[in-house]
DNA sequence: GCCAACGTTGGC
DNA sequence: GCCAACGTTGGC
């Protein structure tokens, strides 16, 4: 069981899409970064905890909690000429790009930036360090638990 | 395989 | 819109 931090801009799909669609889950896709990648395909496991956070919007931060529903499988978009996320090296027989479905556990009140940037116990997080830009970073079982239960 | 140039992310 | 940080690309 591990544990994950996914940033989704919330313009492109938001915790209240997520709440909205089919089954409560989506493929994440679009990710075109080949460490986020790497954890989607060779980290994840089903049931992982997934802390969802909007980010690039007014107020970035955690929206809601979820979990991973699928073990991964191609990213469809990076065949499709007309998505922006549609990548001309990649082969059907080798896909490059692989994801994982996202469900809804709840929506939760948001815990902005701010707000964890507030928190000691959150000092370490991969996600708050200088520099990170990672769209999926891991989250420690401690981190998990100190958040779940602010956001109870 | 180095590394400069370029592109992207994402908070502010 | 700015810009720091960092990933990717491509010439050599």
């Amino acid at each position: 069981m591990n544990y994950w931090l996914m940033k989704s801009e919330p313009d492109e799909f938001s915790i209240d899409d997520l709440v909205a669609a089919p089954k409560q889950s989506t493929p994440w896709f679009g990710v075109r970064n080949y460490m986020a990648r790497n954890y989607m395909r060779d980290s994840m496991t089903v049931g992982d905890g997934v802390l969802f956070y909007h980010s690039s919007c007014e107020v970035p931060g955690i929206y809601g909690l979820a979990e991973v529903a699928s073990t991964s499988y191609p990213d469809d978009t990076q065949f499709q000429k007309k998505s922006p996320y549609y990548d001309p090296k990649a082969k059907k027989e080798e896909p490059r790009w692989m994801l994982v479905d996202v469900k809804l556990a709840r929506k939760t009140r948001p815990m902005p930036l701010e707000e964890m940037r507030g928190y000691p116990q959150l000092a370490e997080m991969v996600t708050l360090r200088k520099g990170n830009r990672l769209s999926i970073t891991p989250v420690t079982a401690a981190e998990w638990k100190f958040i779940t239960a602010k956001l109870k």
